[in-house]
Order: C-alpha cells, then sequence, then structure tokens
DNA sequence: CTTTTATTGTACTAATTGTATCATTGTAAC
DNA sequence: GTTACAATGATACAATTAGTACAATAAAAG
C-alpha cells in the first residue's frame, strides 16, 4: 500500500510502442501481485526520466490503463492502483475483491452512524433506480 | 458541545482529493450525530498531523464548510459546528450523505464486473455476519 | 491592567502533479 | 518522392498540495 519500486524494462527490438509496453508490464506487475490496490504508482516525470522517455508518453500508458480503470490517476496528486480487475482472476479472488469492497462500504456507513436498515434499503434503491436507468438508456 | 476526537479515513483509491473527503465525511459525521452544534473541531494543524498532509489542505475543507454554513471558523480561536440547522435540511443532508457512499460502492461493484445479484447477495451476507459478530462480542 | 507569548485561522506563493494541444519524427503505402 | 498515420516530444495549462509569513485571539507574565 505503498509507493512502488516499480522497474520497468524497455525493450526497443520489441516493435511494441513504448507506451504499450508500460502498460504491459504495469498489468503484469499488478497480476503478479508486485503492484496491489491503493499503491502509488511514480509520478509521469519520474518514470519518465527513469525510462529516458518523454513524460507524455507515460502519460499516455496511464491514461489508457486509467479508462481500463486499473488505475486512478488524480491531477495534482498521483496516481493509484485501484481494485483487482475482474478478467479471468479466479473465483475465489473475485469474490474476495467484492466482499473486501462491501466490507469497507459497510463500516463507513456504520462508522458514519447509518443503521443496518438504512444501509440494506439504499443498496436496494440504489440498484434499482440504476437498473431502470439502464433500461431508459438503451430506449 | 467539546471538542472531537473525529477519525477521519483517507482513501487514494476514491478519486477524490483529500479536502474533498474532508468536507464529506464532516459532512456525514455531523448528519449522524456524532458531531453536533457547538462542537469545536481539531486544530487545522492537529488535523493536518493526524492525517498526514498539510495543514492548508485541512484549511480548505474548513473554508468550504464556512461557505456552506455547516462550520464557523474564528481566526485565533478555532473551528465550530454551527448551531442547529433546520431539520428537514438535517434529514436531507443525512439521506444524501449515505446515497452518495452508497452510489460509489455500487459503481465500483459493477466496474469491477459484478452483476446486481451479486452485490445485493454480498451486502445481505456481510451485514448478517456483522450482526452476529456483534452477538457474539457481547456474550 | 498591560505586555508578551503562544495558538489559531488566513493569504499568498511556490512546488508538484496530471492534462490538453500541437509540433516533430519515423515508417509504411502508394 | 509524397502522403498518411502513429508515436513521441515540447509547451502551456489546471488542480492539488505544500511552504511561508501574517493577523486575530487567547493565555500567560509582569
Amino acid at each position: 500500500m505503498e509507493e512502488a519500486k516499480l522497474t520497468l524494462l524497455l525493450d526497443d527490438r520489441s516493435g511494441l510502442p513504448i507506451y504499450t509496453q508500460i502498460v504491459n508490464q504495469i498489468q503484469s506487475q499488478l497480476v503478479n501481485g508486485i503492484l496491489k490496490p491503493g499503491d502509488q504508482l511514480p509520478t509521469v516525470r519520474a518514470m519518465a526520466q527513469e525510462l529516458r522517455v518523454n513524460f507524455n508518453t507515460v502519460a499516455r500508458a496511464y491514461r489508457i490503463l486509467d479508462e481500463e480503470r486499473i488505475i486512478s490517476t488524480q491531477q495534482g496528486r498521483g496516481t493509484f492502483i485501484t481494485e483487482i480487475p475482474p478478467p479471468e482472476v479466479s473465483v475465489r479472488l473475485r469474490y474476495e475483491s467484492l466482499s473486501a469492497l462491501t466490507q469497507r462500504f459497510i463500516n463507513e456507513a456504520f462508522r458514519l452512524g447509518f443503521s443496518e436498515r438504512e444501509v440494506s434499503q439504499m443498496v436496494r434503491d440504489n440498484l434499482k433506480s440504476m437498473k431502470e436507468a439502464i433500461i431508459t438508456d438503451s430506449e
């Protein structure tokens, strides 16, 4: 949950653009557990200097990862790893991921003084209105 | 009517700037009665140290809350929760507070590819096991 | 009571971060 | 060779946070 050292290796012979290599390597480091949710990535400029590339190239990689919801970039603050991506992860990991997310949510709600009834009611209402919104959108 | 301990939790994954997180949480704690009218908030420097952020970040949050008339900041004295807001405002704020928290949770869960069924099931399970834990603790 | 000191929030500026836009470069297709 | 396009670089910008000096109030010292 801290800032990662994050050593990436660029390969000129790979034929892949730099930003793609950065995307791939961050993805694999996440899958391998080298990067974990909450970790802060190096700033675009720091990583750019490390890799001797323009910081916009790193920014491009970060933007792609952000669009894939793998990281969360925040102007003025930095970039952070979000949750485990859904793809091919095992059923167990998937379950644990949702469980952790739910526990954080419920703990927060309780900490703020909301009751069990209020929480479950609000979840129901939100899910319901979200479903209706989807139906409306597709008309 | 005394100074609050006021434990706030910052979350890097939330995507929200620190000052916004502080604003949201103080609002929530107010509408849930954790903070009461007249309560003194920690000084900007004390809270900053607690959260390991710059005190100007806390000051920014306090300034926003001050503009919303939720708190009253007084140079040289401190910051205090203002006197009773109209009850219907309080109720509305309370609802909106939980609604916003819930929406963030559900959006995140959907983003991770979980279905509506999975989400509501997980919420039920978590609430249930939490209730049992409380019962067990009190034996 | 007056003066001094400490504590508190404020104002302004600087530094750090990601973003947006356009220019340059290189490569492939024609 | 020209053109088209993708990748990268340069520059300016915006958002957030940090640093510094200051003003108002309270508390302490005398």
